[in-house]
DNA sequence: GCCAACGTTGGC
DNA sequence: GCCAACGTTGGC
């Protein structure tokens, strides 16, 4: 049994956090890609860099507004594998796929996480500076139900569980007015 | 606007 | 390979 490779499963449950500021990339503009998602490009750290690379698809993460805000506002979802960033020449970086998943309904304070005694171990107070950080399932927890979301409602809601079981048809697709297209690129 | 922490770069 | 200098990030 030396050929076994452990990997038969597409979705993990694995936990990140992922840092952006609102001011270049706001969690409104995240919303606003869609299920589609968009890559998390721009990361130019190592440590960063291999958190993505050992993402899976299915992988939920909190999406944290640095510097404005100060936050946890939501919920995203790797929707693809690490890639060459785009936006960089050298070969070096990566990016994975985000999307949005749910916001969160009562946003969490990095203050409340550091007052969090359980939260006291979490790569946001430990590692403040690492832009993509892991989240262990017990922080996941933890700032879910301070944040007002119960876990297993969130997994519901991502596109790898409704792949996995598609509810009959529900879906009146009719008007996606988003009447913030205009493009707020950097 | 200030200051601290961290990562990266470059000289030896 | 080690160490110092520098730049960037991000909270306060």
């Amino acid at each position: 049994m030396a050929k076994k490779q452990p990997a038969p499963t597409p979705v993990s449950t694995g936990f990140w956090l992922l840092k952006s500021e609102p001011d270049v990339h706001s969690w409104a503009m995240q919303k606003a890609r869609g299920p589609k998602g968009e890559p998390w490009t721009g990361v130019r750290n190592y440590l960063a860099r291999n958190n993505m690379r050992a993402m899976r698809l299915g992988d939920l993460g909190f999406f944290y507004h640095s510097n404005e805000g100060k936050e946890i506002v939501g919920i995203v979802e790797v929707s693809a594998l690490a890639h060459p960033d785009h936006e960089d020449t050298t070969g070096t970086w990566e990016c994975v796929d985000v999307c949005a998943v749910c916001d969160m309904p009562a946003p969490v304070p990095l203050a409340a996480v550091k007052a969090n005694p359980q939260l006291a171990k979490m790569s946001l107070v430990t590692s403040m500076r690492l832009s993509v950080q892991p989240v262990t399932a017990k922080e996941w927890t933890e700032v879910c139900r301070m944040g007002g979301l119960d876990p297993a409602a969130v997994r519901a809601q991502t596109s790898s569980e409704k792949a996995a079981a598609p509810p009959p048809k529900s879906q009146s697709r009719t008007a996606s007015k988003k009447p913030a297209k205009t493009g707020q690129k950097a």
